[in-house]
DNA sequence: CATAGTATCTCTAGCGACTAGAGGTTCAAG
DNA sequence: CTTGAACCTCTAGTCGCTAGAGATACTATG
């Protein structure tokens, strides 16, 4: 049994950040000091360790919620969670292409002026004025 | 002379954001009607794409600020938003990086699961409650 | 056993960049 | 002149925390 804020040097979460994840539901309540104050185990150094890993790896609460109820059910489906995992891989890739472009566009535009004159003759300002000069999409 | 819904068709921005970003001073407040209807001239309709650009780019809104203030003030040299770009084009170049570490983790763990099979056997909730089992740091 | 100092508690408010909704007014077309 | 869409302001909600106030509890030392 460990406070709250050995659980957040364990696990490298910080402490109100676990008090939130507990009012949104993510983490189940613990038990309680007489004084009041949170005392974990094991199991819940285990949960949060796994909210820490999907949260790192970008799924939002909400999707951390549906995987935890797949663990506490293991009578449902495995298909659930690969689904979950699967639409965060597609969404990792959305991103990475939109930004791939913003790239390109920003490199273009921070190039294109060499910092001297004055903004009036400003290629990054130019550029953002005037969306035609733009090679591609964004 | 336009109204502030011909605005947003025009640049495809949304009325309430424009009122938003007259509030927080992104956009000074153009004239109004006698009944106090916003009315933009073609002078906003710029400033406006501007904004809208600059966003679509991912530039935060104190950056654009600051753009637009080396906008109207010619006499500061270009250098400044050509800084502001660069910064851009770090954090976009910062954001790939750690999204194609996310995209490898991620396909992984979902591919590792074939969707067979309960929950307490599945790869993907082994693969977040173990970072241990990950390919790399993220 | 007293005290000091850290850790904890709850509660509220703030961040960025909007978005949604209520409840009321104005505009433009017919 | 009426209808209905568009507009107005204001407040509150979104997500995932983070910061701060003010009060209480735990723990290590004298």
């Amino acid at each position: 049994m460990f406070s709250i804020g050995e659980l957040s040097r364990r696990t490298k979460v910080k402490v109100p950040t676990i008090r939130y994840y507990e009012t949104v539901g993510l983490l189940t309540a613990p038990e309680r000091t007489e004084g009041n104050q949170r005392r974990y185990d094991q199991a819940g150094l285990e949960r949060l360790s796994f909210i820490k890993h999907a949260r790192d790896l970008g799924f939002s609460i909400e999707a951390i919620s549906s995987l935890i109820e797949l663990q506490d059910h293991p009578d449902r489906s495995c298909q659930a969670a690969t689904d979950i995992a699967t639409a965060q891989l597609s969404d990792v890739r959305a991103k990475i292409k939109k930004l791939r472009a913003l790239e390109k566009e920003l490199l273009r535009i921070a190039n294109g002026c060499d910092g001297d004159g004055v903004p009036e003759d400003c290629y990054v300002l130019a550029s953002l004025a005037n969306h035609d000069l733009c090679q591609q999409e964004h």
